[in-house]
DNA sequence: CAATTTAATATGTACGAACATAATAGGGGA
DNA sequence: TCCCCTATTATGTTCGTACATATTAAATTG
């Protein structure tokens, strides 16, 4: 059953998302919600917890809870959410427009195979694509992003993928089955390649943020979210965010 | 005077930090620390939320509560940590070497100041440094940073920097009397300047990751942490955190 | 002795009560 | 009318209890 306290929760979150509690609005008191949910208060103030360490409202000794913020769409649970906060932070928000200029399979040789922290002739997906600022009618290229998938995993990725190329997110949530995920990334800066040129809209030889991204699926024993930053090369650093699901 | 719950809080992660409790081991039951507290099991409950909170420990029905990292030094409080998270997100981690390389008072011309979103002539106060791997014999420079700081608080910047060259926390938690903190934040490529060229060991022309924080004191009413990402230029992104201390 | 079942245990969830505290609203006095 | 004081109010803190649930350890059984 599902408990009480993210019940109330989930409620008033999706109240704030249709609108049935405008941002800048105050919610009614605990007391009164406590009675609607026919909970105790308690409770009630668990759910707000939750509400208020997701920074959707704000509460002031007598001055009301008030709705500090839209709530996020449904459907993105709490790990996807910490993926896109990751993401937010570190690249270039959730908004920006992806386009996808190769997919391919790739053997890992010595290079790559430090880069990506692994025994060379490892095989991998790798997902290439350009992002661009949405709404900019020029359409202006700001970074160049590729994704390296575990290769074991490729062909169900492929499948997965379909048409839309919604890596982020389609990825995380529907490669079901998979109880454990490992995500690497590095942000680093780099010379455009003639390769990149064409779709970076500029010169071979420009200078670049170029992002790697790495999924591995494995079923090892980690239990929470831990992350560590690890400068390991010159212009270089990464991340890493594990989680058992 | 402290809130319970607090103490506890605070006494559990001191006992973490001076090695009573080593990463690993597994702490007294709940019951048992309430009675050591001579506090209710909720208030031991609730400060165990927020070492949970803080990733400093990890619970399992019955399997006690284990010690999972060991505690920050003492002394940083909650947004010196969200900052310190948010840097080692973004940029090299907190081990991260740096070195002063200019303090100068700087105009906005047109340019910086779309850059960094004011008003032409607003005054600045810029800490230029570079970032090296520490432990890293030959030392070398990873990142090139710009710390822009407002200029109505130069002085008393400059004063409280003192010789030593910690820009990081010292600011926080030295500009007492303040009552609210903005920091922005870009991170972009550039090609390395001849002024960058010599202490960032490598060829004027070079790629080079380039970060630049600003740092604002205001008196504005926000009561919570946010962060929002705004792709504005080309091969750049920018943060923003804001908190009522 | 191994496998399964059962009991003990520590955390998880939920309730209700009481008092503390800060913000607000209202009333009284100058 | 304005200011100050007071009463009200909603959230903050703390307590104690009860039961649920997952995990471990012990006991039982084949």
């Amino acid at each position: 059953m599902e408990k009480r306290y993210a019940f109330v929760a989930r409620a008033l979150t999706e109240a704030i998302a249709d609108g049935r509690h405008p941002v800048g609005s105050v919610l009614p008191t605990e007391f009164e919600l406590a009675e609607q949910f026919a909970v105790s208060r308690s409770t009630v103030r668990a759910a707000m917890q939750e509400l208020q360490a997701s920074g959707l409202v704000s509460r002031k000794r007598n001055a009301g809870t008030r709705v500090e913020a839209a709530a996020p769409a449904r459907g993105s649970d709490g790990f996807t959410q910490a993926l896109n906060t990751i993401e937010a932070v570190q690249q270039f928000g959730t908004e920006t427009e992806r386009h996808v200029q190769r997919v391919a399979d790739v053997v890992a040789d010595s290079e790559l195979a430090t880069q990506l922290g692994c025994r060379p002739g490892r095989r991998w997906l790798c997902i290439s694509s350009v992002r661009m600022v949405p709404g900019d009618a020029t359409r202006t290229p700001i970074c160049w992003t590729d994704v390296y998938i575990d290769g074991a995993f490729a062909d169900e990725v492929r499948a997965k993928m379909g048409g839309h190329h919604e890596i982020f997110g389609t990825l995380v949530e529907k490669i079901s089955g998979r109880r454990f995920v490992e995500i690497r990334q590095d942000i680093s800066a780099v010379g455009v390649s003639r390769e990149m040129a064409e779709p970076l809209k500029t010169a071979a030889g420009a200078h670049a943020l170029s992002i790697r991204r790495q999924y591995l699926f494995a079923s090892s024993e980690l239990a929470e979210v831990s992350l560590s930053v690890h400068p390991a090369d010159r212009f270089r650093y990464s991340t890493r965010l594990l989680r058992q699901s």
